[in-house]
DNA sequence: AAGCCTGCCAACCGCTCCCTG
DNA sequence: ACAGGGAGCGGTTGGCAGGCT
């Protein structure tokens, strides 16, 4: 990458760099800070003076190795291109999902993003992730599987929802989230879905901790996965079953919110529970949510997302679909009056459910596993501390503080909202399908396929 | 062959947060 | 309590390479 050397433009971009201008002839630069590509000589004195002298204090480089380059410039250069363990080359498709994941959860925080996939830097992620949401939306495809969407949107309305009835104790669900990830991970029939990444050696901060067998908060970043994802988690999946036949926050203020819920008829009684369902079912449902994957009874299609405050490109791009699928839900319902009438029923069953199960959550949301989760939670959130800096927040209270507005927005949704094509192709199917033990796991073609249908994205802005 | 387009990537820039004196 | 500096983060820019027309 041969970029050109600025000379003559010596913006004061950090701290006072340029006070140290020297008047030492280096042959490019003179009394400035060299900006443009570092050559191979910088590099080595960079190293060099970081094996004597370790990270940080970057300001003091140019004044101790005889760089002309600004802190800033060392630290980056050292966070991207020098630092050892630092992995090169195209994403795997393992770390791809785990991106899209991640991004469906954190918006546009690439550093927590980076803090989950060992050896990539922020840059990286973010530069592939501009590539891919560019890419595809030339294509016209959504930035997200469905499958990743419902269940970030089902992960900000927990987030909503512990905001406003367990104000202290957000995280504490991120626990319980956590908590029930170790018996997925653990069955056998997932075991060709291990992750990926957690034999790498350098994983302390990996997605998921294998060494505790346990998906746990190594991090304050980590974060469930979605049920596509080759890692086999599903709290959508996990939480819709603990709810029952309850897949909505109820006495949420999302209590207007669209959750439709698409009843397959139930059979709860005499099915013997699937491997998923399993694992939800030693969890006291304290939460629920939902996905239109791998759901035994009932079908929840979640169209409304929520958005942590500063995710601006998640945030932007869950408001636009909303505001696509409002659109969207309209036309169909004018189009198709059978479903239109269906999903208004449900509405209705829905708000009687609803009542029943916000008393059912009061009752829980003072339980022990509340209490002792938060202590886990300030143990871990101590672990992630990295070297002076304090992280300046728990993720899950980030996530929880939302812009009013959005909110209020997103209050004023229909009540009823439509399943997008992509998933009454997918209520079709689980007719057949409910008894298969990876229902949640289409093909990827078939999931391409899906991408292309029924969401809105379509309508994104450019980002260009 | 030339021009255009796109993807990729390194680096810059502005801003914010936190620490320290 | 406050100001200044250090560090980090996210957004943006711009050059190169390769494919396409």
């Amino acid at each position: 990458m041969a970029r050109t050397v600025s000379n003559n433009d010596s913006t004061n971009d950090e701290t006072g760099d340029d006070s140290n201008a020297t008047t030492k002839e280096d042959g490019e630069v003179k009394g400035r800070v060299r900006k443009g590509p570092w050559t191979p000589a910088e590099d080595a004195i960079l190293v060099e003076y970081v094996k004597k002298h370790g990270e940080g204090n970057w300001n003091s480089v140019h004044k101790n190795s005889g760089l002309f380059r600004c802190g800033k410039s060392c630290r980056l250069r050292w966070a991207n291109h020098l630092r050892p363990n630092l992995k090169k080359g195209a994403f795997s498709p393992e770390e791809e999902q785990i991106i899209i994941d991640l991004h469906s959860k954190l918006g546009n925080k690439w550093a927590r993003m980076a803090a989950q996939l060992p050896g990539r830097t922020d840059n990286e992620i973010k530069n592939f992730w501009n590539t891919r949401m560019k890419r595809r939306q030339r294509a016209g495809l959504p930035i997200y599987p469905p499958e990743v969407h419902a269940e970030a949107t089902a992960y900000h309305l927990q987030h909503r929802y512990m905001e406003h009835h367990q104000p202290h104790s957000s995280a504490s669900f991120a626990l319980l989230l956590s908590s029930c990830y170790p018996k997925k991970l653990n069955d056998p029939s997932q075991s060709s879905n291990a992750n990926p990444l957690q034999n790498q050696p350098d994983s302390a901060n990996c997605y998921i901790n294998q060494s505790q067998k346990h998906f746990k908060f190594s991090n304050e970043n980590a974060l469930p996965l979605s049920p596509l994802s080759p890692y086999g988690s599903s709290s959508s999946t996990l939480l819709n079953h603990s709810f029952g036949d309850h897949g909505f926050i109820a006495g949420s203020p999302y209590e207007s919110f669209p959750l439709v819920s698409v009843s397959t008829p139930d059979i709860s009684s005499n099915q013997t529970p699937t491997p998923a369902s399993s694992y939800a079912s030693g969890v006291d449902g304290l939460m629920g949510s939902s996905t239109m994957a791998n759901n035994n009874n009932n079908d929840y299609y979640e169209v409304a997302p929520l958005s942590p405050p500063g995710n601006s490109g998640l945030l932007d791009a869950l408001v636009m679909e909303a505001q696509g699928l409002s659109h969207n839900d309209k036309s169909k319902n004018e189009e198709d009056p059978t479903l239109a009438g269906k999903l208004s029923c449900k509405r209705k069953n829905m708000e009687y459910e609803e009542e029943a199960m916000m008393s059912a959550m009061k009752k829980n949301s003072g339980n022990s596993t509340t209490t002792e989760n938060q202590r886990d939670d300030d143990n871990s959130s101590s672990q992630f501390s990295k070297g002076k800096k304090v992280m300046r927040e728990d993720p899950m209270e980030e996530m929880n503080s939302m812009d009013d507005d959005l909110f209020s927005l997103l209050n004023q949704f229909p009540l009823e909202m439509p399943m997008p094509e992509w998933y009454r192709r997918g209520e079709n199917q689980s007719l057949g399908l409910e008894n298969q033990p990876n229902a949640s796991a289409p093909d990827p073609a078939d999931q391409e396929y899906a991408w292309t249908l029924g969401t809105c994205w379509n309508n994104m802005p450019s980002i260009c």
